[in-house]
DNA sequence: TGTGGACTGTGATCAGGTCACAGACAGGGA
DNA sequence: TCCCTGTCTGTGACCTGATCACAGTCCACA
């Protein structure tokens, strides 16, 4: 069985697509790798097969916020900004976990867009969704309050009512400053909505939180 | 001839493509239309053939960003999301004049998008452009002072040195608020930058303007 | 045991969003 | 001509959030 079979988006693919692909070997990258920068020219097209991919943009100051991330079975739509507009990279994308991704070159992905329907539409559905993930990023971004967005962030990163994270990172989640994340945190622990340790937040009271997050 | 040849990048559709879209007739809509709202289901593919179309996101308590305009020849992207995911808008369109559009319904569309070359890449590159669009605008909302995005925007949009717009539609324009762009002129207009009037902002140092749009 | 690095807490300061309201100006009607 | 109304602009007060500058605090590992 090829990679292909392991995204369940592309398993569908016509033959001659499969057969194209199939000669790509996915390869394998360690936690914590920079898959590109701002600026930097695009290779080809990504496909994350396990692992996850964060993307960030990040600010003059340092400042950072994440603008999604990439898991199994998508691809980084990033990549196809440059290979049609042929502009260059303006994120950020860091593997956030030991990853296996597939790099498909211009030629191929120009061919395959060309040629292949369920490629093309793989492409454009994922095009579409990063885009309206990136509406509703700059739509709470610039109206809605930290607190909400805090809150949203944690009921969605929650595992078993735990999110596992720094007060840094939950800040570039939510794309604001680690002070302030700490002084949420602080003043929602004091009304026992959650609760605080080293590195983790430990949620008390799930549906206020929830309904925090709606502003 | 046929409005295809209107739009630029369309002129060089394949014999095929031009005859399935003659079919469908330009619409004349007045200044101020609202083409779509958030919320509504997708009726077609919208391409601007004459005048201006504008997008806005408008926040909970009414302030608005615009999104971004829809120059002759452009398409408007926001319809090609729920085209291809199925979401329904998020953003607002409004026509800035009276313009002439087109709008390529569902089936049309996907038949073109499978068959022409020409439309597909003509729709992947503006798909790319206005993604590319959105992300300057979440990184100058995150990252930069208002009074960068302000001086960018007036340089940007001052013809023969004027700009007509009103502190109110700069605010909408930056994604800020009307006291603060008014403030903020008003520093500019003491240091001698830009001189103020009802309704317009007049560049008296173009050169400094750019400067502070830098940051 | 202590030491460096990562994580968290806190005060001060400034930019910017929101509210409330006061003028200022333009155009139209009496 | 004068008033009236709606739009545009100016201003003070107040609060949130970003930034800076630290000071603790905890953990892992030598």
């Amino acid at each position: 069985m090829t990679w292909t079979q392991q995204a369940q988006e592309l398993s569908g693919l016509e033959p001659f697509a499969q057969k194209a692909l199939s000669h790509l070997g996915p390869m394998d990258v360690g936690q914590g790798t920079v898959l590109f920068r701002p600026g930097e020219p695009v290779q080809g097209f990504v496909i994350v097969l396990s692992g996850r991919v964060e993307v960030f943009l990040t600010g003059p100051t340092g400042r950072e916020i994440l603008l999604y991330s990439v898991e199994p079975g998508q691809s980084c739509i990033q990549s196809t900004l440059g290979l049609l507009g042929g502009e260059d990279y303006t994120g950020e994308a860091i593997t956030q976990s030991a990853c296996r991704i597939v790099v498909i070159p211009r030629g191929v992905f120009a061919d395959l867009m060309a040629r292949s329907d369920v490629f093309r539409t793989f492409v454009f559905k994922a095009f579409a969704a990063r885009m309206q993930t990136m509406m509703h990023l700059l739509e709470k971004v610039t109206f809605h309050k930290v607190e909400a967005r805090l809150a949203e962030e944690l009921v969605a990163r929650a595992q078993e009512g735990v999110v596992h994270a720094t007060h840094a990172e939950l800040a570039v989640m939510i794309g604001s400053a680690r002070e302030v994340v700490s002084r949420r945190l602080d003043a929602l622990a004091r009304q026992g909505v959650v609760a605080l340790d080293r590195g983790e937040v430990r949620i008390l009271q799930p549906q206020l939180l929830e309904q925090l997050s709606q502003g």
